[in-house]
RNA sequence: GCCGCCGUGGCUCAGUGGUAGAGCGCACCCUUGGUAAGGGUGAGGUCGAGAGUUCAAUUCUCUCCGGCGGCACCA
């Protein structure tokens, strides 16, 4: 065994080694190899994140950290942060610190300025961050006790932090970090100089945000960043990050001629007609697929009398969102931010037995809700939509089966998409809710069961369903990994019984139906832009609005165009030809970039031969068949939904 | 809603304290051309709205509207 002096380290390959105590991290690297020091940029000592240079005084589990390990990234990102906290104290040192974390792909810091941060200071900070990594500052961590740490930030100005510090328990010791003269509150670790962490880092952009995220403290100025490895990496996600923008629906909305907004209507609206189109074909798949799913699809009003949304709870708890008019009679109405109430409505006409039910009531219902104006984006937040929207009204006995069954028809529907990456999160009773523990525990017992029957994966999301009832929270995650929250499936044990909602048990009892509220694409505005972005504007065939491009390379073409169009026309292909005085080359580009499935170019060979000359969308080359078939071809790629 | 930035022909953008320019698109003409921009000519803008400063405002200031990036919000 080892003396008192000695510790033991066991590394991840499970070897071990004596070292008297107090070694640090570094310097077991260095007695290791000298690159791997000069690689290594923390230790995990039992799987905590420690400075390299924190004497290690136990017995302990260690792993040098290099570079190239995923951790490091993070360690390079928080410690740009500091880097940029201290180039803005150097640049303009009546700002104040507060927060800076490290995020995906980079770092943000939040600090508390009189004067507003421009772009245009961005080369300035950028170029005092380079000299600071280049004097190749120590950091150093001390430890300081609450009230020190508190007297220190007080003295030097710095409310923020000192007030950070107060909500930490006073008995934690206070860990603080210095590099140069700049000192920060910090969990750490950090790199042990400036230097390690490189210039590979570049401000983006700026913004701002509230102290600890509250409406209701100060607005402080968040500068956001990305930091990497080395260069290339930064390149790359620069590039990345231009890709990314290519993909925008707004802007392939306009490439595409799908739609358009306009200052008259904020958050709503115009669908062009290929744009429409491409609703359209949205709302007849969903349709289908509900209409075999044992829905009922109805259409309520989008005008109401406010008396019905006082009955509903909407005027109390949804006001504020709710687009209120007045006619000449002074009566007023609301226009309709939700379906529910008046499928509750619809639910209450007539008697209703235990035999109508489960009860299902879909509607594409146009809803307005006055949306933030900050929270306006594009199709993804808007404050006209449709959703394609039902209200399930059963027994408590039918929740399990009803939910599963929904379940069920939201893979399909997403699998059919091409979203194939599906999470799952149920969201349980918050504290502010209606109903009684004993009913919010059938509620939540009759999700996760059904959940569980169908062998399905979710993840908890605390206290986080909605007032009358927990609801599962469906994320897609698109092709460039985002992830998207679009349908839904809660539970409301309220909204039936504040509307009167009844139905006639086997007793001959007056019962409170439940009633479930669920959305597979949620509105079909926002997944239209979700799935835009996802296909990089390169809508399946069977969805798309047009599906082929017939162009000619003459004039001379332009009869058998004519009838190449009507074949594909009796055949039930969206179709137009493009008999323009341009070259086949314009033409090409011109559909490419309208991201049209198929173009088929017709020569006086094809037109000889009865052929088509068939070039797909993304393909620089093209495949000549005869018109038949190749018209066979498309029609079995819409009908297998491209799936063969 | 909050902070910052932006708002010029259909689109993308340049520009100026003395009422504007390019490319693409559009119209017409020439060209009839095999897989991502053939050539020429022409039309088209009260420079987001209102107020102020000024002899003079698209340009400077303010307010409003809209957009962008975040924050907050997302029942």
């Amino acid at each position: 065994m080892h003396n008192t002096n000695e510790i033991e380290v066991t590394f991840p390959d499970k070897s071990q080694r004596s070292y008297p105590s107090g070694i640090t991290g570094l310097e077991i690297a260095q007695g290791i190899s000298p690159g791997l020091a000069k690689k290594a940029m923390f230790v995990l000592v039992n799987d905590q994140q420690w400075d390299l240079t924190r004497a290690i005084e136990e017995d302990a589990k260690v792993e040098i950290i290099t570079r190239d390990h995923k951790l490091a990234l993070e360690i390079i990102r928080h410690d740009t942060a500091h880097i940029l906290a201290e180039a803005v104290k150097e640049l303009y040192p009546e700002t104040q610190v507060t927060i800076g974390p490290a995020i995906e792909n980079g770092f943000y810091y939040d600090f508390y300025r009189e004067k507003p941060f421009t772009p245009e200071d961005f080369p300035i900070i950028e170029k005092r961050m380079a000299e600071i990594v280049d004097r190749d500052e120590n950091l150093t961590r001390h430890v300081w006790s609450h009230d020190k740490a508190i007297d220190y930030f007080e003295s030097i100005g710095e409310t923020f932090k000192a007030e950070l510090i107060r909500d930490l328990p006073g008995s934690e010791e206070i860990s603080i970090y210095q590099q140069g003269d700049f000192i920060d509150l910090c969990r750490g670790p950090h790199l042990p100089s400036t230097k390690k962490v490189g210039k590979s880092f570049k401000l983006m952009k700026l913004a701002g945000a509230y102290w600890r995220g509250d409406s209701t403290k100060p607005q402080l100025q968040r500068i956001y960043g990305t930091a990497w490895r080395d260069d290339k990496e930064l390149k790359n996600h620069l590039k990345c990050l231009e890709e990314a923008e290519k993909r925008d629906h707004r802007k392939l909305g306009q490439q595409m001629d799908l739609f358009h907004f306009q200052e008259e209507a904020p958050g709503s609206v115009f669908w062009h007609p290929r744009g429409w189109s491409l609703y359209l074909n949205f709302q007849k798949f969903i349709r289908e697929k509900i209409s075999k799913n044992g829905y009922s699809e109805i259409n309520t009003p989008q005008l109401l009398d406010r008396k019905l949304w006082e009955k509903s709870g909407h005027w109390e708890k949804y006001h504020e969102n709710m687009f209120v008019t007045q006619t000449e009679d002074e009566r007023v109405f609301a226009l309709k931010p939700m379906n529910c109430p008046c499928h509750v409505e619809m639910f209450k006409k007539g008697i209703k037995s235990y035999r109508d039910l489960p009860l299902r009531l879909a509607e594409f219902g146009c809803c307005h809700r006055y949306e933030p104006s900050g929270a306006l984006h594009g199709l993804m937040r808007v404050r006209a939509m449709v959703q394609d929207d039902a209200h399930i009204f059963c027994t408590p006995e039918q929740i399990k089966s009803e939910t599963a069954r929904f379940c069920t028809l939201l893979f399909d529907v997403y699998k059919d998409l091409g979203f194939h990456d599906v999470k799952i999160k149920f969201a349980d009773r918050p504290e502010k809710r209606a109903g009684s523990d004993a009913t919010w525990d059938q509620a939540e017992q009759a999700l996760k069961g059904a959940i569980d029957s169908l062998d399905l994966d979710y993840d908890l999301n605390e206290a986080d369903g909605a007032f009358y009832g927990p609801k599962l929270e469906f994320y897609i995650r698109d092709a460039i990994g985002r992830s998207w929250q679009c349908g839904t499936l809660q539970l409301d044990f309220v909204l039936p019984e504040r509307l009167g909602a009844k139905y006639i048990d086997q007793n001959g009892d007056q019962k409170i139906p439940v009633m479930l509220h669920r959305a597979i694409l949620g509105s079909l505005e926002r997944f239209i832009g979700v799935f835009l972005e996802h296909n990089a504007g390169h809508i399946p065939l069977w969805l798309s609005p047009l599906q082929v491009v017939v162009a000619p390379i003459t004039k001379n073409l332009n009869n058998y165009a004519q009838i190449v169009v009507e074949k594909l026309r009796k055949s039930g292909i969206e179709c137009d030809h493009d008999l323009s005085n341009e070259k086949i080359n314009y033409k090409i580009r011109e559909h490419s970039n309208k991201k049209i499935p198929y173009i088929f170019v017709l020569g006086p060979r094809e037109e000889k031969n009865k052929q088509v000359s068939v070039r797909k969308l993304g393909q620089q080359s093209s495949e000549t068949l005869d018109l038949d078939l190749a018209i066979d071809k498309l029609v079995d790629e819409i009908k297998t939904k491209g799936k063969i």
